[in-house]
DNA sequence: CAAAAGAGATAAACCGTTTTCTCTACATTC
DNA sequence: GAATGTAGAGAAAACGGTTTATCTCTTTTG
């Protein structure tokens, strides 16, 4: 039931190199009909060419590394969908890691991915201020893109992310323009790029529309409903006037809303809350919430373009491509 | 910066043969200051063995390959997890496919997984008529497991499934039990052996129970919010009498319970809602779905432990295992 | 004390490919 | 009609490992 190459040369007549030449098409140096003997043969018999043995000479695998911090976190499925079938068209396989939001199990992880000999790494990585992850595969000199969240530090090489800023930017200018002069800021965890980034952009949109600050409405937590949960309860004890929430992301604005509805808050109309991530969820969650929605297939396949360029050296290795998240407007901001 | 087996032989002054055998552990024949000396040249060189040249000869790969038919459907990543979690463990790395619901694409997909040389499979197959995938795999003597939904036909291999007849029994002698006796079935799509399994326990336990199967009450649509929806309206436009509902998934359930009170009906007060899959979206809901709960870690690791066990040659390629689902009582049925 | 056993190590064959030379035979060019 | 070009094909050397058979000492055994 297995044959090799040679048992096709052989009960075809021909040397090995003929086979060879055929299977991968190149006709150079082999009769039409030879060809067509050849190719009936390997089709019978259904002979398989042995990738691994391809592989050790070529050095190339066509196969690529996938490491995300927590595949259940519905963020990354919708990532690796998009990843895993740009890679397959382009004829890459990938082998999926999941860190489990753990620097050293990634660290293992990619060890591992560079003795299996892929020939690029996507990297989500589960510490941003370590860049040790993407320091092995330098190392080793396989080409790595980084995604979504993004090491900080110089020898991190390409990336694909998306402008944190911008997207909370443009949010809060909406509701700063619809009149809102106190809008609350639920963030995530302090110390996290993502937390440090959204906040400029909600902190850059007050100052240019020439707004101050409202000092006492920022929060910050766990980027989850629970944290939501949380962050508003506060907010609702310290009394303080508020007529809009921008949620860190939308897990937060979630547990922002149903928060508020127990409290008998009506939203939108008491308070309009707009999320971040743009995740399925927020748009099933009854009332559908208001988000800046992360392009996810259009980071994916950014992403594996950028690394299938990096691989055959078409692109350079420290390229990084900035995406822009959109503002999508549902039920917790007010129709107009 | 990359070393072979050679150049660590010719640095340590031995021969390739003796640095295999340090490399492998397999300590006979090599002296401890040989073996001290090999392994720190090692250590110090970053040389690491070429898995490919490794696997050519001893024909296996440590690799297997994971086929989902969508990885954005809530249930699999979890299930792809559990997977990854434990064939880590078991020192294997996996190739993750994503079928996209469609027979053609997982057929090409396990098509190149066997030309990878993955040494098994594990499938949760897109087609449950269709069982050629299995034929392809057993073809060409690749171990498989599947999981989830498992293909009818008689040569396909293992398998760990849930016991779908079983969940839905328990859910309805539940229902019955505390004194319901018009509930409501919205099953999944006709044909789905899924369905039919479920509608089976749902039969059984009205039979057992000594009570009349209301044959009005019996609805099927897609396995999805929208499903739940429609059906929900079909059962309220009939204006046939229901205390309970039993659906057929999680999904479904949600949409359900928000038919339901949109048209003012009060759950569980007024109609009493259990689910099946127990996936979080049920969980996080408001209020909170009960449900018929896969273990679904629990199937990971079977379908895992099983397939090694079967690569391994120490377990049948054909045995089968049941996992037994649990009910899960939270908000939208009555405390008692 | 000779024979057998065992420890440490090597040489060489092999795994299944690709690729570089090299060779032959025939067609084209001047 | 010799020189050149080219198409079809094969032999053999890689690629980076593992494994088997073998070899040389030293130690044990009867």
């Amino acid at each position: 039931m297995k044959y090799t190459i040679s048992d096709i040369a052989r009960l075809a007549g021909v040397s090995k190199a003929t086979v060879s030449r055929v299977i991968n098409n190149k006709d150079r140096g082999v009769g039409p009909e030879t060809k067509a003997r050849i190719l009936r043969l390997i089709d019978e018999l259904g002979y398989l060419p042995n990738t691994l043995a391809r592989s050790i000479v070529v050095s190339q695998t066509k196969t690529i590394g996938l490491v995300v911090p927590d595949i259940v976190n519905p963020f990354f499925p919708q990532l690796i969908q998009g990843i895993v079938r740009h890679a397959s068209q382009q004829g890459y396989t990938v082998f999926l890691c999941n860190s489990d939001n753990d620097i050293a199990t990634e660290n293992k992880l990619v060890m591992s991915l560079i003795e299996k000999r892929v020939d690029g790494v996507i990297l989500a990585t589960s510490a941003e201020g370590d860049d040790s992850t993407c320091f092995l595969l330098k190392h080793y000199g396989i080409p790595v893109v980084q995604v979504d969240r993004v090491a900080a530090r110089a020898n991190a090489g390409a990336s694909v992310s998306i402008d944190n800023r911008g997207g909370t930017y443009a949010a809060t200018r909406y509701l700063l323009q619809a009149g809102h002069r106190r809008i609350a800021l639920l963030g995530g965890p302090k110390g996290l790029s993502t937390t440090t980034q959204r906040w400029r952009g909600y902190r850059d949109a007050h100052a240019d529309q020439g707004v101050d600050l409202p000092s006492a409405l920022l929060f910050y937590g766990e980027y989850s409903i629970e944290g939501g949960l949380s962050m508003t309860g506060e907010l609702l004890r310290t009394e303080e006037e508020f007529t809009a929430v921008l949620a860190g992301c939308d897990t937060i604005a979630i547990g922002c809303v149903k928060a508020l509805l127990n409290a008998g808050v009506r939203v939108p109309e008491q308070c309009e809350v707009i999320g971040f991530d743009g995740i399925e969820m927020a748009e099933i969650f009854d009332p559908p919430v208001s988000t800046v929605a992360q392009p996810i297939g259009e980071i994916a396949e950014e992403a594996t373009n950028l690394l299938v360029g990096i691989m055959s050296g078409s692109i350079s290795s420290d390229r990084h491509i900035v995406i822009e998240p959109s503002l999508i407007l549902r039920r917790t901001t007010r129709m107009r």
